[in-house]
DNA sequence: CATCTATTTCAGTTTTTAATTTAATACTAA
DNA sequence: TTAGTATTAAATTAAAAACTGAAATAGATG
């Protein structure tokens, strides 16, 4: 890996690696969601969400689309994707529970 | 993505998330290497080496052998392999460089 | 034993990151 | 316009992580 990709691997990863933050892009995942939504799934302050997806935003790897008083925010990165769907197949136990 | 999975994962991306950390790892894929090589390939003080290394070791993903004076250190985890060869896959070109 | 090499550990400093609070913005609806 | 909801931004504080340099450990060599 050339110095420049582990830089910006790294960097993503970084971007990746915060409790929060790797809960909301398994959330969004499934479907788009707004902050007060995600709010009620991770069990912090609309604001704290609010910080953590302008990280995720910054990095590139959510984008928003406005509706309403309402941000519906959603996985804009198609690696990432991947790269989410590798570590749950990696590191966690199969199955529908 | 169950809530205890999400916090060893992003642990382990946190883990991994460093530059110098993550370059370690990709020396690391294709031989085994004591901490002055190490140091020699990432341009930092043989100390700040051997505090990444207790890191990786730490979170269980680097093993080391001692002989004579020189610790040799080796990725002891397939998933991380895997993982980094996905992140490979996904983010940098192909190529023999 | 004295000394050299490789590595680790420790203490101190600086930098970075996270969470909290408060204020501001943007839109809705009466 | 006024009040209410959703979201963002800015400032503060607290906590964690990174780097440096010096000292300590472990083994090798003479």
């Amino acid at each position: 890996m050339k110095d420049e990709d582990v830089r910006d691997v790294a960097a993503l990863l970084k971007t990746m690696s915060h409790p929060i933050r790797l809960k909301i892009l398994c959330l969004l995942q499934e479907k788009e969601m707004a902050v007060g939504d995600i709010r009620e799934e991770v069990k912090t302050t609309n604001a704290n969400v609010s910080q953590h997806l302008s990280i995720l935003r910054n990095q590139g790897i959510v984008s928003s689309r406005k509706d309403a008083n309402f941000i519906y925010n959603r996985i804009d990165d198609q690696r990432v994707l991947e790269l989410i769907a590798k570590l749950r197949d990696l590191f966690c136990e199969e199955g529908d529970g």
